[in-house]
DNA sequence: AGTCAAATGCAACCATCGTCGCGTTACCAT
DNA sequence: ATGGTAACGCGACGATGGTTGCATTTGACT
C-alpha cells in the first residue's frame, strides 16, 4: 500500500501563484453562490465544478469533497473587517449587536451562507473547527464593547467580555436552530435585557482563581 | 399530472392494526441505531430497511425517505415521560437542568440522537416542525419548576416559565452546535448564575402590555 | 367465512456521485 | 528562454441511492 499519513501531499500549496490563486477565487464564489442557492444539504461539488469552471477532479483532488469546500468558503468569511457597535451605552451595543443577528437571518440570502456554516459543522470536523475559529475572533472583537461599559461604570470591572457577547448571541441561535421557533425583535430585545441585568450582578465576572471547574463560589454574599 | 396536494396519500393511516404497527415499531428501533451509529448525515434509508426487515421500497413509499424517518422517531421521542427536577430551590433546580444537558451531552451513544434530530431539522422541514413540537413541549413541562420559585418568592411574579427554561439552556446548545465550544461545570454554572440574575431582576417578566416591539424602559431607574 | 383493497415485498431500472489513469497546461527556478 | 513538475482538464468507469411496475400478503368489512 502506498498510503500516506495524513496526507503530505495538499495539492495548491507549492505553487499557489496564478491559475491556482484564480481558481481558488472562482471556487469560493461558487461555492457561496451554491450555498445561497441550494442550501448545505443541496450543494454538490458537480455544481460548484460547473459554476465555477473548474473541473469536478480539481475539486475533489484539491478540498477533497464538499466538506473542504464548505470550510475553505468559511476560513475566508472569517476575513473580513466586522467590528462593533458603538452607541454610547452597554444598552444599545447589545441591542444593536442582538438586532444585527435579527436582520441577517431575517433575510433569506443573508442567512443562507451562515446556516450553511452551521449545518456543515454537523458533518464535517473541517468546518466545525472553521466555525469555531470564525466565532472566536467575532467574539474577540467584542471585547472593546465591554471595556468600554466597564470604563463606564456600567458593568463590574473584570466582567468578561467574550462572555458578555456570547450571551446576547446564545437566546437568538437556539431558537433560531435549535428550537426552529420563530425570531422577532421581542425576543431580541429580551435577551439584551436579560444579559444587562445578568452583567451588572456580575455574572461574567471573569474566571476565579482556579480555572478548572469546582464550585464557583461567587453567589455567596 | 397526478400531483395531489401535499399527500392526501399516505400510507398506512387507513389499516393502523398488525402488521403496519409492527412495521412502524420495527423502523423506529432501526432509525434510532443508525443515527447513534452513523449520525444524520451517514443515515441512509437502505440501512434502516437491512436493520429493520421493512423493504426499502416500502421506507420510501411510507415516510418519504431519510428526512420522513427521523422526523417520525422524533415525534416518538417527545412522547416520554420526562419531567423537571424539583430540588427545592430555583438554583438547584435550574443547575440540574443544566447539568442534565451537560451530561447528554458529554456521552457520545446518548449525544448521538439529539444531535442527529438538530442536524436533521437543517435538511427537512418536518424534521424542523418535529423539533420545535418537541422543545415547546419540553418547556412547558418546565413551568411548574418556575411557578414553585414564584411561590417562594425568588422570582417576580409573571415570571414567563418556558423563557427561563430557554435561557437556561440557550448558552449550553449554543457552544455545542454553533461555536463548536467544548463545555464544562464551568459554562453551566454561568448559566445558571446568570439567568438567575436576569430572572430576579425581572428580565423574563411576561410581556408588557404592547407585545410588538418598542423602546423596552425596564432598565431606566 | 369470504371478499376487496390497502400495505408490503420483489426485482430491475435510472440517475447521480465519487474515483481513476492519462494527457495537457502553465507556474517556478535556473 | 527553457526545462521540470505541480496543478489542472478530460473522459470513462464503478458504486450507491432512489424510483417504478407488478405480484403477493394481510388487515378490515360484510
Amino acid at each position: 500500500m502506498t498510503s500516506d499519513a495524513e496526507s503530505p501531499r495538499t495539492p495548491g500549496t507549492v505553487r499557489p501563484g496564478g491559475r491556482t490563486a484564480r481558481t481558488r477565487a472562482a471556487v469560493r464564489d461558487a461555492v457561496l453562490t451554491g450555498l445561497v442557492e441550494h442550501g448545505y444539504p443541496g450543494l454538490t461539488v458537480e455544481y460548484v465544478a460547473e459554476h465555477s469552471g473548474v473541473h469536478k477532479t480539481t475539486l475533489y483532488r484539491r478540498w477533497g469533497g464538499v466538506e473542504g469546500l464548505v470550510a475553505d468558503a468559511l476560513d475566508l468569511a472569517g476575513e473580513d473587517t466586522w467590528t462593533p457597535p458603538d452607541t454610547g451605552s452597554l444598552h444599545g451595543d447589545l441591542t444593536a449587536l442582538a438586532h444585527e443577528v435579527l436582520d441577517t437571518f431575517a433575510d433569506p440570502a443573508a442567512a443562507a451562507a451562515p446556516s450553511a456554516f452551521i449545518a456543515a459543522a454537523f458533518q464535517s470536523d473541517r468546518a466545525a473547527d472553521a466555525l469555531r475559529a470564525f466565532y472566536d475572533e467575532r467574539f474577540r472583537r467584542c471585547a472593546p464593547l465591554v471595556e468600554r461599559a466597564v470604563g463606564r461604570g456600567e458593568v463590574p470591572a473584570g466582567t468578561d467580555a467574550s462572555a458578555v457577547a456570547r450571551a446576547v448571541s446564545a437566546p437568538l441561535f437556539f431558537r433560531l436552530f435549535i428550537t426552529r421557533e420563530p425570531l422577532d425583535a421581542a425576543v431580541a430585545d429580551q435577551a439584551v435585557t436579560a444579559v444587562l441585568a445578568a452583567a451588572r450582578a456580575g455574572a461574567y465576572a471573569a474566571s476565579p482563581p482556579e480555572p478548572t471547574a469546582g464550585e464557583p463560589a461567587g453567589t455567596a454574599p
